[in-house]
DNA sequence: AATTAATCGAGACGGTACGTCGGGTCTTATG
DNA sequence: CATAAGACCCGACGTACCGTCTCGATTAATT
């Protein structure tokens, strides 16, 4: 396909880079348009051109670091589960993870979910789910269990970022407790 | 002990009451201190008589509606818990509950947690326990159990959140299907 | 000599019309470049390969319509005069006249006139020396009185600037006040 | 009369100094509000509380130092004039002078003339006018001459401003040619 | 009753960031 | 080569808000 007449646009992933420094560095309130410019030797224009403001560009750098937890497969869905509870734990605890859920949270209230929140949505449920599907495969989990995988990994998730907002420690241990609770929402069900 | 001299301060209540209406009315980044002075009748020496600035205003606007969660003694714990999933999720989707999360979210990596913070948590917990403890008295629970309901309310809240969090509704059947799974990180305890 | 190779080049007189209806229809303040390239339907380069910034190209295109005034020979040197000053007042006060006037103010603080300037001050000179040598032929001015002839338009032109930046009409009865004080400069000396 | 509440505005003059500075120190081009507040040690909305907008800010700037032209009674007329009109190029040459001068050009096309300008001719016209009556007691112009004054002032103005605009110097030799001709429109009306 | 002192409504202040705009430069692909 | 298109860097504009400040006016407890 043909390039556009004129001079071509200039590299996002640099701009976006800068705003994850500057956002790091100076934290949410601290986040300036002409900070991420100038670390970005650029101009705030070449920022207006891509964004329509502050909280999309911010939204958008967050999201290029937001493209999904690491996944691991130990051949245990409980040490999987345990794993991803901690890499969780540790991603939400980066700035580009926790900007992530601020923007979550403050736009729960908009008309429209931000572009990049289903994005971020789609690389964890799709981690998610494989780790469940290998467990059912491994025969750890009936198919019947297998449907209320959504509903466990909520709770996984709720219950991680509920220790966070409570400022409380997320370490193996406490992990290894929630996860056994979220199985328990598996386990049982057996009839 | 004795008022001292002076002209005695005004009400806090009426500033309070005008700073939740101007951040319903307005949202959070419509939030303005001059808007809350205006609305309440108010210099904007009167704010800063009382809050150092106007995020602790907020919080402790906040604080005031969020006293707690309302708690109801059903004689059954599932719909106890049933009731307090349903209430939270209202709670949360009011304009005084969601500041309530997102000032929590803001703070998480502050130095320390605003004064309310722990007071709003108290209530919470204090709620939650009572029902809990209902439960143990009915011979719901064994004590044993009951040493896990703190983490399972953890996952209760952060389930609730979830759903909030990705725009599904909270509806009776949705309540019921996260008390199911909390549930059952209890009731299998029984050796 | 022969054409260098390469697209040749379009035509000037196409932008500088475009110049001055662009100044015309926004102003001194609403003229850009960026709108003369539009409506020109031109690229920027194409203005900064001719013109080194937006004064020169304004200037120039100013010029292109400040050829001179026009000159009656009506026979008498009062009706000449007089002529000569109200069509002054009417091209000063069209945009093309008005903007000249600008650009002369704009620049006599800067190290060098306009290239143009030179060409516009000559226009009005040649236009304002026939008039006086063609009332000395007429012997309407002895040779000693048309020494005095560059003192005399100065104050003619000056006069007529001077009711259009009080904003007071230049009709001719106006006009013919101040020739007879012009002539008045001329006529008596007579020793 | 009673002061109105809140804090007290505190001083134009102080900001206008700093804005003539400014002017003189960068030029037109270099004249930048934020020049002109760091310079004040004042805020922008400082400014933007006494004047709506930069040209508003530079004209009443220019304004304070217009009050008007420093006017002699040497006793005669003709050497009135001529110190007039010394006074008048020095005047125009001077920043301020001069900015007043492109205002006034800039804004013969506005609706309004800016509130200032009918201050700074008044300024003028009354020296002038001071000059023509002293003439008349001292018996060098008749009554009926005097009508003429307003139209040799305007011719006198004129000839500076001409002078000025063609970058040729105004000295004392010059501004007695100039004051002839324009005597010379009041003197031969004898009848 | 007069004094004293904290608080009040009002609003100007210094500062900082926003989002917009325009000038002048550059880098493409097209004639 | 010179274009038309248009992205780019820079920096000023005018706006909004924060947190501070300075007023004159209130309002009690203390003299």
């Amino acid at each position: 396909m043909a390039r556009s007449i004129g001079r071509p646009r200039g590299d996002d992933e640099h701009i976006l880079e800068a705003a994850l420094l500057e956002y790091g560095a100076h934290g949410a309130s601290g986040f300036t348009l002409n900070g991420v410019a100038r670390r970005a030797g650029v101009g705030k224009s070449a920022l207006y051109l891509r964004w329509p403001d502050k909280d999309s560009l911010l939204a958008d750098a967050v999201a290029t670091r937001s493209a999904g937890i690491e996944a691991v497969d130990s051949g245990s869905l409980r040490e999987d589960l345990t794993t991803l509870a901690t890499n969780l734990a540790t991603y939400w605890r980066e700035p580009a993870g926790w900007a992530t859920l601020r923007i979550t949270v403050d736009q729960v209230g908009a008309a429209e979910p931000p572009a990049f929140h289903q994005h971020v949505i789609d690389g964890h449920r799709t981690t998610a789910r494989s780790i469940v599907e290998r467990a059912v495969a491994r025969g750890e989990l009936t198919a019947h269990a297998q449907g209320h995988g959504p509903l466990a990994l909520q709770l996984l998730y709720g219950g991680v970022l509920m220790r966070l907002l409570s400022r409380e420690p997320v370490d193996r241990a406490c992990a290894e407790q929630i996860v056994d609770g979220v199985l328990a929402t598996l386990a049982p069900i057996t009839d």
